[in-house]
DNA sequence: AATGAATGAGAGTTCATTCAT
DNA sequence: CATGAATGAACTCTCATTCAT
């Protein structure tokens, strides 16, 4: 790695080193027990360099969460353009696939759910960073939502408010990983996240499903 | 307001008043922004007098979660206590109940969350109130699962693992009201929480409830 | 005891009290180690009930330190004053006792050595007791240096300067043991510090003892 | 005076410089009295730039005290060098030298000295530095011991245990120091250290001294 | 005389951010 | 561009002393 990175590319590299550091840190120590010297230690720089590369503390944060939700708009996307396959498939694939992104990128995860509930101390500062995510996170939602519009088109579904039942979906799932976060689920409750994800599809399905 | 609590029922008030102070605070600007010396201010007494009350900031937080989790607890075993009402509108009630929660306790709401999202921050303190807010939110669930358990025997619902269903139904609950947080529903998808928490029943009814 | 000390036996039963309470803990904790609040719970008594004795935390230490000094003083004029007994032997009779003190009141001795070395700290309020000490000190190095008179009266001893030669005997045996206090004689050194103190003797008495 | 030390030399200078400062505070106010903020306006610098070479004010403290016996070993080592000279002068070299180092250096036998009597306070944090101290000490006295040795070689001195007579030595050293710290000698006793010193010399050496 | 709740000025330490080099 | 020394406000917690009761 270059000292200096001149070229557009190294300094590409250069951010991106500095934000795979912070995310090992935040992931392990949190936001408020990870220090930006530390940060820069560990990328290989120096504290300075990552104040050249990210405004303040907050931003290296926010562009953390951007790389999490766009990791996960794309795995959801990818999952949803697979052709013919029905809606009903297609949801549980999301669901899965929310699933698999908890369990493979942890530490986007965490980052990403924090945000949700200490919003007066980070969100305060409304930089442009803030609304690209808020925009990722709102398409990612409305292309949840285009698979129940097309279970609806193909009577899969029965009709029923799109982007409501996509945000109770969505809540839904958020809502159990939330809870297997919280508590261990396999030590204090006995019940797997997977077994619970199951039930929670079984429990959705039935009322949406259209019965014939 | 007392300027020196000597009998036990006077410093139950003056410990009350501090923590009143510590909710508003601890509300609007989360743990980390909220200083002791904020919190002393408001109740009208010293930085010396909260540590006089409470071990640590961290204690004073925790106190909150407690009363938070009381609050809901109390709540929500007078709703399930009815008679004559079904299983289903218990379930139904539980719902509507946790919603009023958020809804007038907010401030209590925001910081039984955060508790579960930063836990190697705040709960490596393993002291004697976390185990009590432990078993209280243990028994919240218990009483929760209990409805169901009743509406399985009265035949109401299908028979289902009443302990994984009642983390379901809760986890979605939570991921609902989160989401809320989150995006603030109203204005950014266009969509009043009460909705989404009758869609989600609906739903969940759906695959619970017995067709006969 | 009383709760109230109306009589002046009973006031002067609880400042003792008070006194005990305080030599247990800077013995053991040290001057900045010990609260006010731990001596007073250790005394039983409340602590404003201290400040009544007591001008401050100081003046709770030099009475300790007054204590001291006096019960040395009388230890050694004990022995001083026994018949029949040569020069020599009662100014080595001293140093065994200076040694017993130590040994037996170790918790004095530190409280009275600590003052020498941090002398801005707490010497800098000239109170009364600090001249009552200093009195009682000044005696006490006048009744060794009356043995060393006796022994030069009575030819034992080479004629020498007294004053001076008493301060260098006291000087010695202080130095000695704050050596073994220092370092843990035994451990690190590998003497223990009778020994030392016989050489000690040894060596001054040679140059102290008349040849004949 | 630099304002950035980016050099190892310049970083030098700058500790150095912070040591300087706190050196007079110590002496003058004590170590309870002294604040770090006072250290680091005395410096020139800030609170933050002291922590940047000394990881608490313990170790700042010990800084001190390890310059001091350095100091103090640097002398000694010295004027036991000398070739030509008799064991005895040289006995009587160091303990000129020690109260040189006293009167020249002062601050830095005051907190050397504080150390010793006040273990429980200080010593508990046995830092990589006290090891330093307590080696330097050592030797010290291993270099006394070297000239008792050395009189006893060439038949100065009867023969003895060197290194009990080594401690009683520099013990009875120390105590005399101690006392006149302690009383204001010339004040309170009417005779000056040096006349103490001569005097306990004398003594000492009567009773090491071969007679021939 | 006695109490012990209340005070509030610190005190040490941290760390995001800056800026001289 | 890069560095990393320097900053200094923040922040938690302590504890001798006071004073209302």
């Amino acid at each position: 790695m270059n000292r200096r990175a001149r070229t557009p590319k190294a300094k590409q590299e250069k951010k991106e080193q500095i934000l795979a550091a912070a995310k090992a840190l935040f992931f392990e120590k949190g936001f408020y027990g990870t220090r930006i010297e530390m940060i820069a230690k560990k990328a290989g720089v120096s504290t300075g360099t990552v104040y050249l590369y990210y405004k303040n503390k907050i931003e290296v944060y926010k562009a953390l969460q951007d790389e999490g939700v766009g990791i996960l708009s794309e795995m959801i996307s990818q999952v949803i353009s697979w052709p013919g396959m029905s809606a009903l498939a297609k949801l549980s694939e999301v669901a899965r696939t929310y699933y698999r992104f908890h369990n493979e990128y942890r530490e986007y995860f965490d980052i990403m759910a924090i945000l949700c509930v200490t919003p007066k101390d980070l969100k305060e500062s409304e930089s442009e960073i803030s609304k690209i995510i808020d925009g990722k996170t709102f398409s990612l939602l409305k292309m949840v939502e285009g698979v129940l519009q097309e279970g609806i088109e193909k009577s899969e579904f029965i009709s029923l408010d799109t982007w409501k039942a996509t945000n109770v979906f969505w809540g839904m799932l958020d809502g159990l990983i939330l809870l297997a976060e919280r508590r261990n689920i396999e030590n204090v409750i006995g019940v797997d996240l997977e077994e619970l994800f199951k039930q929670a599809l079984e429990m959705s399905f039935y009322g949406i499903l259209k019965q014939n």
